[in-house]
DNA sequence: CCTGGAGTTGTCCTA
DNA sequence: TTAGGACAACTCCAG
């Protein structure tokens, strides 16, 4: 009798093996499972803090994996040549992945399923990332959504496939093909002396994803409406880290808000809601990729925002050091944790669009840099919603007021305590961290005085508004 | 095709 | 002090 083939697991943003599909094809086919990561020019192009970030979590896959008799096979180059190349050391027959959305996967996938195809190679992808494929959401008139409520409307009652279990063991081959070191890819090369402070506040890998969950639908989901509002609290989930490499699975996520529901918790279709923003704009993403690096709507390629991200305010926003404080807690929570708190990034981006009329592209170019839960599709669009040129977004007068954002959520000051340090009697801990994550050449210190503004919230108000109503577009 | 209702997250002014 | 309306006009979507 004679053995079955191998086939190949290629694993990109499933960085897991509980409810995922394409494993369980793999393992379905009866022989050997080869799980794959390649480093190709996806990954290349990762900013400082996702990089990093995305080897936290293939060091725990790998180990992971490793539990269950098998290994992450790490490979760097062409995906197609890499993938033709441990067919060849291993006489694999078919490959399978998770599909992904965005236009650079979707022309790389198609060219490599044809490759595949063309040689005899099984070649299958699998619907894993997202609640629902965006194609099977459609408005009655057949097109596409634009606008969330309808969509959320449309989606919220359906069905979604129950999770599936890990496999109880995946089966290895007799020999495993060569695999690079994980180290030798120094993915947090760009992270310089960040990476140390930033690591505590990592939560790395599929178990601590779905501990994470569990603790969020045990306690603050009940609270999620009023919580998610509140800077300075633990209202959030905060998976989005893990959401974003798939350490942790969408379907899972809405099983638990779904249990929560049932259990009486009113408060996780909140919570539920926000999970189908990211579906939201994972499919604008697949129906109009430009939304990724261009204005939604065109017209407001008129708008006289300023590119220049040389700008003495700009970087003052980069650094946290605008003067105003709620914007520079949220800039330095983000650049200690590699996250930011949702309001926060409401502010910010409503800050530097609207008070220093800059274009969205060179906020999000920053946060593609120092996010760990970097994910193209959800900042694309919330970006766009804050400057008021994508589907659905904020109409222009609205203007976030960062002062009365600090009154509203976070009276205390606490989250504004936890992260800015100068002026203050007894700096937090966590404030101080932020001047040992910063580059020396920021030349910033916590003894140094709090910034002047620079731009008065009024004036910059009353330019953003002049601006906007003034549009000829 | 037409019609009507609605649209994540806010701010400010006025009564 | 606080509640309510203005802030635009348009696109989107269901019926």
């Amino acid at each position: 009798m004679t053995r079955k083939p191998p086939s190949i697991l290629w694993l990109r943003r499933d960085l897991r093996i509980s409810d995922n599909p394409s494993l369980l094809a793999a393992c379905a086919k009866g022989g050997p499972v080869i799980p794959v990561f390649i480093h190709d020019d996806s990954v290349a192009h990762l900013g400082a803090a996702p990089a990093w970030r995305l080897g936290l979590s293939l060091a725990d896959l790998a180990n992971t994996l490793s539990d269950k008799g098998s290994r992450l096979i790490l490979r760097k180059g062409d995906a197609l040549d890499t993938l033709l190349a441990v067919i060849e050391e291993t006489g694999a027959q078919s490959v399978h992945w998770s599909r992904l959305y965005d236009p650079e996967a979707i022309a790389r996938d198609k060219a490599v399923k044809a490759a595949l195809k063309e040689r005899g190679i099984t070649a299958t992808s699998h619907d894993a990332h997202l609640l629902f494929e965006p194609w099977t959401v459609e408005t009655q008139q057949g097109g596409f959504y634009k606008v969330y409520t309808p969509l959320w409307r449309a989606v919220k009652d359906r069905d979604v496939p129950e999770p599936e279990a890990a496999p109880s063991r995946i089966p290895a081959p007799d020999s495993w093909p060569l695999s690079d070191r994980l180290a030798n890819w120094a993915l947090g090369a760009a992270m310089h002396r960040g990476a140390e402070v930033c690591l505590p506040h990592q939560c790395v890998g599929e178990a601590a994803a779905l501990e994470r969950l569990q603790a969020f639908v045990d306690g603050p989901i009940k609270d999620y409406a009023t919580g998610r509002d509140l800077p300075a609290t633990s209202g959030t989930s905060n998976l989005s880290e893990n959401l974003t490499h798939g350490e942790i699975s969408a379907r899972q996520c809405w099983h638990s808000g779904l249990g929560a529901l049932h259990a009486g918790a009113d408060a996780a279709e909140a919570w539920m809601k926000e999970l189908v923003w990211r579906e939201f704009a994972y499919h604008l993403t697949y129906h109009t990729p430009r939304i990724l690096t261009a204005n939604w709507r065109e017209e407001w390629d008129a708008f006289p925002w300023n590119e220049d991200a040389t700008r003495p305010e700009v970087i003052a926003w980069k650094q946290g050091r605008t003067g105003v404080p709620f914007v520079d807690a949220a800039m330095r929570e983000m650049y200690v944790t590699g996250r930011m708190h949702n309001r926060g990034r409401m502010i910010v981006a409503s800050y530097l669009t609207k008070h220093l009329m800059t274009h969205w592209k060179i906020g999000h170019d920053w946060f593609a840099d120092c996010l760990t839960d970097w994910d193209p599709a959800s900042n694309a669009l919330g970006w766009q919603w804050a400057a008021g040129c994508g589907p659905d977004a904020t109409p222009y007068f609205r203007i976030f007021n960062p002062e009365t954002q600090i009154k509203k959520f976070d009276p205390g000051h606490d989250y504004i305590h936890r992260w800015i340090a100068e002026g203050t009697a007894a700096p937090s801990a966590t404030a101080l961290s932020y001047f040992d994550a910063i580059p020396r050449s920021w030349r910033l210190s916590p003894d140094d005085s709090y910034p002047d503004p620079v731009v008065g919230l009024q004036e910059g108000r009353k330019r953003a508004l002049a601006a906007y109503e003034n549009r000829a577009f």
